[in-house]
DNA sequence: GTCCAGATGTTATCAATGTCAACATAACGT
DNA sequence: ACGTTATGTTGACATTGATAACATCTGGAC
């Protein structure tokens, strides 16, 4: 999935491995979309070789920069992965309000959210790994990055909310049931991108929608 | 974080600073149990200030060893996390198996299996995280991590084949029922080692309970 | 008991990495 | 035209993981 448009640089697409006339007119002193080239580039590189591998300076390199040009735009490491994760956030929201939306307020557009989460985490697991692998600093990180966070949230617990006025799921408490959901649905993700949730003979297609259907039923009216 | 004055000063015998009752016989050039005391070293650290505050140098300084006495021990710092997740394991899967056998081989006993894994996360949350946080190399690692997981698995995969054979549990696939509860389990504790289980008002036991016993309507039998 | 082979620990050293300080160059408003 | 600010570069440094060569201990063969 390719990543939302940024916000001044709309044209270096995420997928950037080709031999592309670098807009560099050769005696560019400025990169012009450093900020940005280097979230994809670190998105790449994480997708490509894990988290633990991302090097500043290899990042810095392959975009023909400075080591240390990086620090004109992020304070340091952790603010980078920071900047993917909110990216990520952003897209993965997007994602989740599109599968909500598209499919109709009722159980099958929440067992689509459902399978859109699952879907995402793993097309994008580099993404997805930033944003809930902790390698991010918790507390006090990027008020963005929370913002973004807690908007994804709150898609899920909205759609609870309505589907509970709609009669369709339990009354109880709706942001314990989101909590249980999303961690249902997390965990799920993890296992998927760990490769442990498809078996021989087995598709992968199906053990989501068979998690996914087995967290509806878990949070389901009876009378539904 | 004590700097040695100078390298060569290593007749500062090593139990000028410890009178304690350790086995080590104050002209030790052995340590005796150094791979175990790297594993309980590591494990301290990590609970204390996190997986990536782990640092080698750290760990042989505070044992009064030398930085590279580790390599005997140990190929490199992946293998030592690997202990670090094949000990977790075998704790885990021994608190599952107490938890399942100990409280009856019921909804009970896999409601307590299922809350006994999540308080096993949030109490070792260092053991957890290593274990499931994707520090330690995916594939081809250690044999015995691998066993070791897959014995923990397993106590939760019979656990619920008996619970189908006695009527309880719904006669699907067993796996895929065990992946989703894992899934799920595994997720609630996720969100509980980051904080995000417990909010003012709820008890973290009340989150906990209530995750376990919808895992568990998700996946009965409803004649049950 | 002697002696050697292997296990265990140490020293010296290196490459890679994140980060900072000082400097260079481009962009841009006045 | 000019200076201020944003952006990029160079050089350097401390920390860390890792390897090679060396030192010391342990245990069994004889």
């Amino acid at each position: 999935m390719l990543t939302m448009s940024t916000r001044w640089d709309t044209l270096t697409s995420v997928t950037k491995f080709r031999p592309s006339p670098q807009r560099k007119p050769a005696n560019a002193y400025h990169h012009g979309h450093l900020r940005q080239a280097l979230v994809d580039q670190a998105v790449a590189t994480i997708r490509d070789k894990g988290v633990e591998a991302l090097t500043l300076r290899d990042a810095a390199t392959r975009l023909r920069v400075s080591r240390t040009a990086l620090y004109r735009h992020f304070a340091d490491k952790q603010a980078l992965l920071a900047a993917v994760a909110t990216e990520g956030f952003r897209t993965f929201r997007q994602a989740l309000a599109d599968a909500w939306n598209g499919t109709g307020h009722t159980r099958a557009g929440f067992v689509a959210m459902g399978e859109a989460y699952i879907r995402f985490a793993l097309a994008n697991s580099a993404h997805y790994r930033v944003m809930f692998g902790g390698h991010v600093a918790r507390e006090a990180c990027d008020a963005e990055l929370m913002a973004e966070s807690d908007a994804a949230f709150r898609v899920l617990l909205d759609a609870l909310v309505e589907l509970q006025q709609a009669g369709r799921v339990r009354r109880e408490d709706a942001t314990e049931l989101a909590v249980f959901v999303w961690a249902s649905v997390h965990g799920a993700a993890m296992l998927g991108i760990g490769g442990q949730l498809s078996r021989p003979g087995v598709s992968l297609d199906h053990m989501i929608r068979t998690t996914t259907a087995r967290v509806w039923d878990a949070i389901a009216l009876p009378a539904g």
